[in-house]
Formats: structure tokens, C-alpha cells, sequence
DNA sequence: TTTAGCACTTTTACTTGACAAGTGCCAAAG
DNA sequence: CTTTGGCACTTGTCAAGTAAAAGTGCTAAA
């Protein structure tokens, strides 16, 4: 356990460091603290032992390390309530009834985004707890057409498909009969089901079963798994952790495979969770900071990314107010 | 006009510099060409008074100009057929029946893009020339439903809104006149048509036809300009002009801003179309190459976006095999 | 336990010199 | 008139060296 005065000193560092990335002297800290910078250096000496801080050459000064981080998250911070004025910005966008869920997450993900300087992510549930609500055809001229799916959750995709030689009548029959037989299957199921329950059915009766019952498979198959939505990934280019290509690279390559994503949202329970550097998939420089949201059918996980060195009180404040915002 | 040995020269230097991109030596070129070292330092102070070379510094090799790359594509390169390996990777694409137009030119792209390292843009129609086909409206629980438009070209787009307090069959009477009387409207002119067709007959015999008109109307001023797909964002990184952040920053920024890229499709002829540098609103440190496509009912442009010292050759002749495979 | 003081380390910003690459121009050769 | 060899000159790059600034660790005294 660490003594107040090392902890007020660790705490005076992170901010510190925060506010500006450039390693702190024991003269600075020393004075901010009623004491004098060497008894500052003998304790930053202990914390560094510790492993909560770090020098980045024999004699700079010191820099949190993730750990410290950690302690800073875990002990010393204080949340923030938001100020007035970007909970203002943020209101702007929830009062809009009509809106739907989604689209007010979203457009409020933007303002935070603007706002912090950070790069935010939705993710939508994932297909398996999307159940197939209702297939639409819709034809575009002789060999086009659209098909569309929603799902319960009110998850939208489509696809245009381009089927010859076949006649609107027999895809509308298909059509009824996933819609009568199979609509509130899980859609990564629908796949299997129509296979062993529409197309032994329609291989009887639907001329060109084949075919259709091909773009209809496939239609299903390539569903996207998860709705994940970037926002402000441009914002990931403002701090000065990123300015260097190659980290740039790592991360928004990371940023557009989804599964790394997806693996943000595996923690099951409902509280805001932070986690720094080596404990997140995408990159050893970068926090990412979460919470799931449930609001009646609705449910999915916002995130905000930002360099190791993120506000955390700020952010945890902004996440506790759109939580609660959200679900209310 | 330039003499064939300075065309000859010119031409070297433009190819050299695009496979490395290190300023060209008079003894470099001497050795390619027949003729001494201060023959060709000659013939370079003459490109360079003609604006067609640069320096970097009083005694560095010579670069490309804009106007140097703006001849060589005038009048000096070669279009080069593709080669076997990259051609059959296209076909696999191209092969696949049962895809859409859209699609099939979307994975094309991504298999160009890696292939090439360049970052690829596919644009859709404007709303104006997209005309309402249908619309369908899917209820996903009491208060929330799904609208879906698609155009006659295929292009779907959908929203979840809330109404609360408002009857199904009342929004699906709306949906039944918009269907009957306004579809084969151009997109962008349906809010005009909205309020002063629809919505005067919905007045008088639709209970809550405020909130119904308010929500549709909506729902069409949201509806995109323009499908803007852009496919490899990241390649751009791989390019050694770009390793500079706030470069990266900007062409980004630009790419994210629909605007910029629809002033791309300004012309209307039908060629291959070559912006160099200045050329595009983009950035001055790259080259956009594209075309207009146009099979049936769908049009859209296609361009390649990467650095000024892009290798025009390949890419234009990728276009034009491109081109030609689509509108077959 | 705290603090003043000092030797020591490292970074950063400049300078210096040597070398390589390349130019422009002149005078001779073709 | 064109081409070429030769040479003086310019600039960038790299490595080494220097001086100043920031900060540390440790010791000895308060």
C-alpha cells in the first residue's frame, strides 16, 4: 500500500503527464507537495521500485509506467462530473425524440469524439442474439433484384442479387416461406435451417430451387456478424503517441478487423472497464475504455480509444453519463 | 516540342523516380542512352528551364515536375497491358455470377488495391439521377419501426425511427401513397413532392400525420448524396510520401469529406481521366486516376488514388481492362 | 526523516570536417 | 554546331566532438 504522500506523488505525476507527454521532475512535483525535490526524488525512487513509474533514460525524469496507470485507475482517480457545456452538446442530441437508439449512440459518439480528441466505437449485438425478423424482396428491373433482411433489433442489411431465367413468382414463394417458417431463428442459424427446412420443400415445388436457393444461402452467410461502427478514427492522428507511421499503421489496420473489436466486448458485466495498454488486443500504446449498454430488445458496448496516457476521469465521467443517459 | 533524346530522357527519369523515388544523376541516365554524362546534364538544364525537372538543392539529381509527370502521361508512357497473374485474379471476380454490379466492383477494387498498394474509390450515382422505387416500412416492436427506400439502381438505404402513440396502419396507409404516388421521383426532389403531395392528402384523413410527415421527411433529407465506397484507405500509409503525420492528416481528412471525392466525377466524358498534384482537390502530392463506368441502368466512377510518382502505366491500363470487364 | 549540495549521466542542439553525389561551365575534339 | 572530358563548386549526409540543460542518486548534515 502506498503512503499518502506517494500517492498524491504518483497521482501528481499521471496528471501531469497526461496534460503534457514529457517525463516529470522530482523539481515540479516537489513544488506542488510541501517538501523539498530530493525527498520527492527518494520517494519517486521507491515508486519506480514499485514498478508504478519509469524513467526513460538514467537520468530523465519519470514517466507512469502501465501498472501505473493501473494504480492511478484503480485508486486515485477521481471521476469527473461533465461540465456544463459538453453535457449541453451531448443533450442536444438526446433530446431528439425520434431518433432512433442507434442513431442518437452514434451522433452522440461523434460529438464525444470532437470533443476529446479520441476515436469512439459502437459495437451492435452480434448476430447470433439477431433474430431474423422479416425477409423483403424487392425486384429492380428483369434480373435485378434486392433482397433485404431485418432482424428483431432492427439490424438492416441488403444485398442485390442477379438471378437469369428465373420468374419474381417463384422468389416470392421462397420468400413466404422463410418469412411463415423461419423468421425468429438467430441469423447465424438461418444458414443451416434453410438448407434442411426450405430447400427440401422448395426443391419440390419452386422451379429454379437451385439458384435461388444458392443467393438466398449466401445472402444469409455473408450477414455481417457485427455491426461495428468507427467513429472519428481520424482523431487517433492528434496525439502525439501516433505520429510515427508505423504505430499508425498497426492501429487502424487493427481498427478495421472487426474480430479485434469484437474482442473488446468479452467481459459480461454491466460496469465501465478500462483496459491499458498490453491488457487491450489492438496496441501496447493505446486505453480503451468501455461499457455495455441495455435498453429494453436493444444492447451492444460503446468504447472510447485514446493513447495510454487517455483523461480517465474525464472519460469515465462522459461514458457514466451516456450509460445512464442511454438506458433511461 | 522536345527532341527524342530529351523525350528519351525525360521518360527515364519519370520511370526511375516512380520505382525509387531518390533524385536522378546525369550519370545514371548517360549510362541508358548513348551519350556522355554532361550531354545528358545538358539536356537536363533544358527540361529544367522547360519546367519539366526539378532539383531538390543546387547540386541534387533531378525530379519530376507536375508538368514533367503531367507530359509523361501526354506523351511519353506506354500503356501496359496487365499481366497474366493479376489478370486472373480479377477474372476469379469478375467470374462469379449471381453478383451484383456494385459488388462485383467493390472486391475488384480490394484485389487492386492490394495488389497494387494504392487506395481505390468507387462512387455511386447522385440522388438525382437515383429515382425512388419503392419504399417498405417493417415494425419492429410498438414503437419502433424500420424504413427502408431503394432506387431503381439498387441502392438501399434504411432507418430505424421511433413513433410514438401512432398506429401501424396509419403509417402503412402513408407508405401505401408515397409508394402509389410519388416513386420514380428522383431522390433529392421526394422532400418537395413529400410536402406538397403527400403531405396535404395525409392531413386530412390520417390521425398523427405531423409526427408521420415529420419522421419520412426525414428519412429522405437523410438519404446519402452519393454511395461513396472507398476501399484500401490504408495502403496509402505504405507510400514513402506519406510518412509524415500531418500529410496523412490531411489526404485522410479529405477522403472522409464526401465532397472532395464527388468533385472527382466533375467531368463527363467517358475517358480515363489523369489528376496530377494540383489537379485534384485532394492533396498536391497525389494523383487520382479514374473513370466512368456505365453498363445498363448503373453508372458510378471508379479511381485510384495514390502518390504523384504512381505508376501510371500499370494503373491505367488496369483501368481500362477494368472499364471494358464492366460494361461487357 | 528531511534536505542541501554535488558528482554524474543523458539528451539535445550545434559545429566541424570529410566524403559522396551531382551540377554548370569551359575548352577541346569531332 | 554538337559532344565530351575535366574541373571547380555546392549541398547533403554522416560521424565525432562540445557545451548547456535537466534530472538523478547519494552523502552528509540538520
Amino acid at each position: 500500500m502506498l503512503s499518502e504522500r506517494q500517492s498524491k506523488i504518483l497521482k501528481l505525476i499521471v496528471e501531469r503527464y497526461i496534460q503534457d507527454p514529457i517525463p516529470v521532475g522530482s523539481k515540479v512535483v516537489s513544488k506542488q507537495i510541501n517538501c523539498s525535490s530530493a525527498t520527492v526524488r527518494n520517494e519517486m525512487g521507491e515508486l519506480e521500485k514499485l514498478g508504478l513509474l519509469e524513467k526513460t533514460h538514467t537520468s530523465s525524469g519519470r514517466v507512469p509506467s502501465e501498472a501505473g496507470y493501473r494504480y492511478y485507475v484503480d485508486h486515485l482517480m477521481e471521476i469527473k462530473k461533465m461540465n456544463a457545456e459538453d453535457m449541453l452538446k451531448l443533450q442536444m442530441v438526446f433530446r431528439n425524440q425520434q431518433l432512433a437508439l442507434s442513431d442518437v449512440i452514434t451522433k452522440s459518439l461523434q460529438v464525444i469524439s470532437d470533443m476529446m480528441n479520441y476515436t469512439t466505437v459502437v459495437l451492435g449485438s452480434k448476430s447470433h442474439e439477431n433474430l431474423l425478423k422479416q425477409v423483403e424482396v424487392i425486384p429492380l428491373d428483369d434480373e435485378n433484384l434486392t433482397v433485404i433482411i431485418v432482424t428483431d433489433r432492427g439490424h438492416v442489411e441488403h444485398k442485390n442479387i442477379m438471378l437469369k431465367d428465373v420468374s419474381l413468382e417463384e422468389v416470392k414463394k421462397t420468400v413466404g416461406l422463410i418469412n411463415n417458417l423461419i423468421s425468429g431463428t438467430p441469423i447465424d442459424e438461418v444458414g443451416k435451417k434453410l438448407e434442411f427446412e426450405i430447400k427440401p420443400i422448395i426443391g419440390n415445388y419452386v422451379k429454379q430451387h437451385e439458384q435461388i436457393y444458392n443467393a438466398f444461402y449466401h445472402v444469409f452467410t455473408d450477414f455481417t456478424n457485427q455491426e461495428v461502427n468507427i467513429v472519428g478514427r481520424n482523431k487517433m492522428l492528434e496525439q502525439p503517441e501516433f505520429s510515427n507511421v508505423e504505430k499508425i499503421k498497426n492501429v487502424f489496420n487493427k481498427l478495421d478487423e472487426n474480430e479485434i473489436l469484437s474482442s473488446i466486448e468479452e467481459d459480461d458485466d454491466n460496469n465501465i472497464k478500462v483496459y491499458i495498454g498490453k491488457e487491450n488486443n489492438i496496441d501496447d500504446d493505446i486505453t480503451v475504455i468501455q461499457t455495455k449498454f441495455k435498453k429494453g430488445n436493444d444492447e451492444g458496448t460503446i468504447a472510447i480509444i485514446g493513447p495510454k496516457r487517455m483523461e480517465y476521469e474525464r472519460v469515465v465521467g462522459l461514458l457514466e453519463y451516456m450509460k445512464e443517459n442511454i438506458e433511461r
